[in-house]
DNA sequence: CGGCATGTTGAATCTAATCAATCCACGTGG
DNA sequence: CCACGTGGATTGATTAGATTCAACATGCCG
C-alpha cells in the first residue's frame, strides 16, 4: 500500500510523461509501483556532485533544482533549471560517474528511484524507456538553445527568452498561468546560467522595467507584454516540444 | 550480398560502438545487414534543415559536418563538429521535427539509415539501443561542455577547449596520432562554434602561434605542447568518456 | 592567369566585466 | 520592538575583451 506522498510522486512523473504519449493501463500501474524514497531538502543544497556515481535518479516533486559546474577562480555555469516533474539526472542511467552537479535552488521535496527499478521498467515497457530517452533529447535541445543565447545573443534577449521558457515549462506542468510564474531564483543564478555578470543582469532587468515588459519581485516574474516580450527575445517555443502553448 | 561500400559503412558503426561496450556475434551481424544508402556530398552541403521531418539518420563515413542554426542578421551559431563514425541527427528517432540544420563542412561520404531499421535493431537488440541512447547523453554532455566554453571562459581557453576536444574525438577513431590531426574549419567556423568574431578567432590563434602551442595549416593541426594546451585551456577529458587517453 | 574565399592587420568603438560602495528586505535575538 | 546581521539588489566609475568596419594579403581552384 503506497502512502499518499508516493501516490503524488507517482502521479508526478505519469502527469510528465502523459503530457507526450498516452500511457496504458498496465504502464501506469508499473508507474505506480516503482519504488521511492521521499526527501525534504533545503534551498541549496548539493543533490548529486561531479564525479558521483548515483544509484539512483531523482524526480522533482516541489521546488527548483539546477545542474551546473564550478570552473577555477570561483566561476560557475548553471546548465539548466528544473521544476517538479522533472528527472535532471535521468542520464546517470547510462552514464555512471556524473560529470556535472546537481543542487536545489528552493527548498524542494525529491523522490529518489533505483536506477534498477526505472531500468527493469524500461525493459518491462520498452515505449516507457522511449519516453525516458525522448526526455533526454529535449533537454539536449534546450542545452542547445541556451548555446545560442549565450554565445549569439544580446545579453537582454538572453533573460528575456529564459523567462519565456520558464514560463512554458511552468504552465504545461500546471504551475504556471495568466503570464505570471514563479521565479525564485537571484540575479546571481541568472547571471551563472545567462553567461554574464550578476551586475549587468541587474542593469538589464531595470530596462526591462523600464519598459513594462515583466515585474519581477519577491520571486515571482509576471510578464506584462507576452507578445512584445517574445518578439524582443528572438523567442520560438517549439523546441520545448510541448503540447500545450501559451495564448 | 553487401557492396564493399556498405560492408565499411557497417564496420565503422561496429567500430563506434565497439569503442563503449564489445558486441555480441548475432549484434555484428545484424549491423551488417543494416540497409544503407551511400551517398557522397559536396562540401557546406545542408544534409537536412530546421523543421525538415527526417525518415533517416546519417551516419558519417568521411569528412566532417556541424550542426548549427542560423538567426536573424545572418548571425549563426554551430552546436557541433561531426567526425566519421558519428551519427548527428540520432535523435530525429524520437523527435520528429529537427529544430537546427545539418550539413557538411567538407566533402563527405555518409551512410542513410531508415530510422524503421534502426528502431528493428534498437528493438531486437536492447544494448545496442542503450548504447545509442548513450551516445546522444555523451552528446549532451558535449554542449554542457561547450555552454561552459561560451559563457566562462576566454576566448584563449575555448579555442585551446575545442582543439583538445576534437583531436581526442579523432584519436579515439583512429584519425590522429603524434598529436597531429585534420582540422578542415575556416576560423569563421571556429568564430561561430565558440561565440566569438572571426577577426578575434584569428587575433588568438596568431597568439597561440606565438606561443609554439600550436600549428595550423592547411586543415592541419598540430598540437606542439600538450600538456602546456592542456593547462591553458583547463581542458579535462572525462566528459568524452572515450576508452583511450592521449599521453 | 584571374577571381573569390579565406586569412590578416589596424583603428575606433562598444558591450559587458570589474571593482567598490551602498541600499534594502528580512529574519533573529536581545 | 528595535538593533543587528546577512544575502541579495542597486548604482557609479573604470577597464578590458571583443566587435566592428575597413583595407589588404594570401592561396587555392578552374
Amino acid at each position: 500500500m503506497p502512502s499518499a506522498a508516493n501516490q503524488h510522486a507517482a502521479t508526478m512523473l505519469i502527469r510528465k510523461l502523459e503530457s507526450i504519449a498516452t500511457l496504458t493501463q498496465a504502464e501506469r500501474q508499473a508507474i505506480e509501483r516503482l519504488p521511492l524514497r521521499i526527501n525534504h531538502l533545503n534551498a541549496r543544497n548539493d543533490i548529486m556532485r561531479e564525479g558521483d556515481k548515483p544509484t539512483h535518479c531523482c524526480l522533482i516533486l516541489e521546488g527548483w533544482a539546477c545542474r551546473y559546474k564550478l570552473l577555477s577562480q570561483g566561476k560557475r555555469q548553471i546548465f539548466s533549471f528544473h521544476i517538479p516533474g522533472d528527472i535532471p539526472d535521468l542520464q546517470s542511467l547510462l552514464l555512471p560517474t556524473t560529470d556535472h552537479s546537481l543542487a536545489t535552488v528552493t527548498k524542494a521535496t525529491v523522490a529518489f528511484i533505483l536506477h534498477e527499478s526505472l531500468r527493469a521498467l524500461a525493459a518491462d515497457f520498452p515505449s516507457i524507456g522511449a519516453l525516458l530517452w525522448r526526455d533526454t533529447l529535449i533537454d539536449a535541445a534546450i542545452f542547445r538553445e541556451w548555446m545560442i543565447g549565450i554565445g549569439r545573443r544580446s545579453a537582454f534577449e538572453r533573460i528575456g527568452h529564459l523567462f519565456c521558457e520558464m514560463y512554458l515549462k511552468l504552465q504545461a506542468v500546471g504551475l504556471a498561468a495568466d503570464f505570471r510564474c514563479p521565479m525564485p531564483i537571484t540575479q546571481t543564478d541568472l547571471a551563472d546560467a545567462l553567461g554574464l555578470t550578476s551586475v549587468h543582469v541587474n542593469r538589464v532587468l531595470k530596462e526591462m522595467r523600464g519598459r513594462t515588459l515583466i515585474t519581477l519581485r519577491s520571486g515571482t516574474l509576471v510578464i506584462e507584454r507576452w507578445n512584445e516580450l517574445l518578439q524582443a527575445a528572438e523567442f520560438n517555443p517549439t523546441y520545448l516540444r510541448l503540447e500545450k502553448q501559451a495564448a
